[in-house]
DNA sequence: ACTGGCACTCTGACTTTGTGAGTGCCAAGC
DNA sequence: GCTTGGCACTCACAAAGTCAGAGTGCCAGT
């Protein structure tokens, strides 16, 4: 027998997801059709949730209490049984100003997770767009003391790192200028997956004497290259929202709290980037980590109109309102997209 | 009458004080002989008590329960009863190990938070080291549109700050070049406070006619000198740790997290940079936040021997061990001062 | 000055009881 | 064949009562 929801259980379920994100407690028929307008009597409802339960959308926390939401049952909420609720004129406003008002990239991630922490009053984790899409703006080499140097990278979206060499004998200053200068004709203006291949060209490039100081240092440069390409940071913010969690103290908010702390954890739960227009959501057990069974995550990415810089999202207990939050999220990363590709 | 508390009333607020630190139960008289080896009764322990709340060191949630500590209690013990506990050989080479692998001075950073957090089991801070003792090592500047530069300033202390300057009209390739030699030979090797002062007379050696494109550059880059002097940098760790904070959840946890965002706020909480060798206690109500009156901070400068760069630290519930906490964090300091003077 | 003894207090843990929200099922009605 | 009202049943939770234990203050004796 292949068994159908019908509408009406549909709306039951509805009515129910939302009942208890809005009172986190569980719902019972009658409460549910005096709040919610479904035109049937309680024993109806009744009928429909023991329907619903048996296919596993819902359960009884204990015998004869209300019904709460399984992971399942968000999840048919938010595939089936909800829009993204978009923005207000003037919250939209306020994002733009916000976020407008940044000074360099790392002050717009900073910007954007503090933001995202406040309209969502949830946990908000944005990961610094990755160097792989940019390309390199300038390479700088400045000799701090005689056998060592200190090579800066910029890339092209602003992002500014940096490494120590330590030479295995005192280089010439003119060296120096020389390197300098190679590295940036060669390189500046390349992305960063070419520029690591441009890097071999330039040792040879140099005469065999100095060739040992000149490898030394192409090999940090790379180094920083592919460290940072594979770096991936982030920045958290709202961890005092953690404290609307509810009661259960060590089972809901010390995972989330340690997880917050162990960037390669997080960048696992905020998943790949996906596209800018598709929000992912993964709903309690769903995510990587069993601690987290009582969490949802909220992600998705941002950057330009087509294809993704990196991730952002937010992470909050499973009975969190979907249809605002995945609205905040989109939006947000939206007007970040928007913000970089104007700067 | 003059009070003094004699010796063995002093025993026992020291004993309070580690039963209680260490069971977080308040502790009565007759527990308190079992436990400690004052050789004296519970009836005469109950007597000293007496005297102890009379004097406002101790106090009792309820009558007929044992005794807490008050705010006043701890800072008696730490200021007179106690002394600070030093680390184990095994946890001294841990840090030093721990430490001497960081790269660059993040780096360095924020394994002291992460390694501080560890070890006192604690929430650590750390502000990076300010730029006010540090000097100018390297002044870059680079050409990203013909009207826009982007200004890189490098510190002794291996910081980089960045800042992008719209120009008026658009610049000369020779004047970046000149400007940009002008710049680092009047500035490099200086301090940041002199080097703001020589910015201004850089632009009198230009020709009249530059000045304005040149002025649009020095003024940023005094901005950012003066902004990056005032700004405090700071980085957090160990915050899962709050989840030992016991279980009154809004009124210990909640504003603990709050302040954790705010760097304003915990730059306040650590208190002017101190002397590398001594230790600030703030016990409870005595730190600047009414509603941090149940927690503690602990904590030190860093940086050379003699004077310190900046401050670390650590905050935690006032029930907290003081003497191990406070050797540790005095400890940490110590090793980080160290690898700081060696690079 | 210390101690043992004693009466007293109060919390916290445990039990009992009652109420109410909620359920499942059934028979009647549309 | 759904839907509905009715009804008996089940639990969790709150309120109230009970009890033991830890702790106190005070006093009189050594």
């Amino acid at each position: 027998m292949v068994r159908v929801l019908d509408e009406r259980k549909l709306d039951v379920l509805r009515a129910i997801v939302e009942d208890y994100v809005a009172t986190h407690e569980p719902v019972g028929s009658k409460t549910l059709v005096d709040r919610h307008n479904l035109g049937v009597s309680p024993a109806t409802v009744r009928n429909d949730m023991a329907a619903l339960e048996e296919e596993g959308y819902i359960t009884q926390p204990h015998t004869s209490a209300g019904r709460i939401p399984t992971d399942a049952g968000y999840r048919l909420f938010v595939d089936k049984l909800s829009t993204v609720k978009t923005l207000s004129a003037a919250e939209k406003k306020a994002i733009t100003s916000f976020l407008g008002g940044a000074v360099d990239l790392d002050d717009v991630v900073k910007r954007t997770v503090r933001l995202l922490a406040q309209i969502t009053r949830q946990v908000a984790i944005v990961q610094y767009p990755s160097l792989n899409r940019s390309s390199v703006r300038h390479i700088e080499v400045v000799t701090m003391t005689p056998s060592r140097l200190l090579l800066v990278l910029i890339t092209s979206n602003g992002r500014v790192e940096q490494r120590i060499v330590e030479l295995p004998h005192e280089i010439d200053e003119q060296l120096v200028a020389d390197l300098r200068s190679r590295l940036n004709t060669a390189m500046t203006g390349q992305r960063m997956t070419e520029a690591t291949t441009s890097l071999a060209n330039v040792t040879d490039s140099f005469a065999p004497a100095d060739r040992p100081q000149v490898a030394a240092i192409v090999t940090t440069l790379l180094e920083a290259f592919t460290d940072e390409m594979g770096e991936q940071r982030i920045a958290v913010g709202g961890a005092a929202n953690l404290t609307r969690y509810g009661d259960d103290f060590e089972r809901n908010v010390k995972p989330v709290l340690e997880a917050l702390e162990e960037h390669v954890i997080l960048l696992k739960l905020l998943g790949e980037a996906t596209h800018p227009q598709t929000l992912t959501v993964r709903i309690g057990h769903e995510n990587p980590f069993e601690e987290m069974a009582t969490t949802s995550v909220i992600a998705t990415g941002y950057g330009s109109k087509s294809e993704s810089l990196a991730t952002l999202g937010i992470v909050g207990p499973t009975h969190m309102d979907y249809p605002s939050t995945m609205g905040a999220v989109r939006a947000v990363a939206r007007y970040v997209s928007q913000i970089l590709a104007e700067s």
